[in-house]
DNA sequence: GGTTAATAGTTGATTTTGTAACTAACAAGC
DNA sequence: GCTTGTTAGTTACAAAATCAACTATTAACC
């Protein structure tokens, strides 16, 4: 486990240690699909996701999509502050809980969802196409199994 | 390829899109560690790297870090800066190309590096016992293929 | 029912990143 | 050797992320 200190221009630990690796191809990985969300519509990824949550799931709230997708709340009202002045989403109070609002997206929001859904997928297919249905199934198991949801 | 605006609660998807998994993964892969070089030696993440690869690599100018950390140099610049500031690299004019300079940790720094080091492989091996030798191998290597080093 | 604690979400201050412009040094072509 | 272009690295300014403190509301407990 010691390192070696005698033997320089080692560079098989960098190749090999997870968090490095899994940050570069996340990183390359969301490069061109964040060009697409914002060079269209100029969007930030955290609005992105906030919008995306709200198309695939409906209506929410500001908590349960911070839970889903692990973003702090305050990222997410910011999020929300900015869709809604696009005129993406809109906020209803919750009458039973006053603090709670659900957000739902408006005709337009869902217009932008369902483009940038189509794009999302077929560039995930493309993403997919560098391995065999039996490599990409495992590495999305084990990548749920990393990010510690299964 | 389209989505099925009848059907709500569809979080096959979102369960399944590489970049977000990738994201996840990645971000939960390097909490932990985060919180080591932090907590210890209040170091950011670019800093973290740039000694780390002066730690593997030796001495090494700016550029080389950039390529091969694939970090914009002004985040090199900067993180050299504070690595300097604490003690932990110096600096030396490239006589032969006046604009580059080369960089080399401190025995303070290898210290540093050598403790870093020691967790890195702990904690990289403790991740990589989620899986079964090969699938760890596979796992690496499906990552560096998305990540665009092969 | 009044006090205290907890929760949903927002705001402000600080830190970090990203972008563009910059300096200094080298290289190429003429 | 003088212009033009390129490169290594820094700096300034704008954009974004983080952290702590805040408001408003609900829940818990005595």
């Amino acid at each position: 486990m010691t390192h070696d200190e005698s033997e320089k221009n080692d560079d098989f630990f960098l190749q090999n240690f997870l968090p490095f690796l899994l940050n570069q191809a996340a990183e390359r990985a969301s490069l061109e699909f964040q060009a697409v969300y914002k060079g269209r519509y100029g969007m930030l990824r955290t609005e992105w996701r906030v919008l995306f949550h709200l198309g695939l799931f409906g209506e929410m709230t500001a908590k349960e999509i911070g839970e889903r997708a692990r973003m702090h709340k305050t990222k997410i009202s910011r999020a929300v502050a900015k869709l809604e002045e696009r005129r993406y989403l809109k906020r209803t109070r919750d009458e039973a809980d006053r603090r709670a609002e659900w957000l739902t997206l408006t005709p337009a929001g869902q217009a932008v969802y369902r483009d940038l859904y189509g794009v999302a997928a077929s560039y995930d297919a493309r993403l997919l196409g560098l391995f065999s249905e039996k490599e990409a199934a495992l590495l999305r198991q084990m990548l749920r199994r990393l990010a510690g949801v299964d």
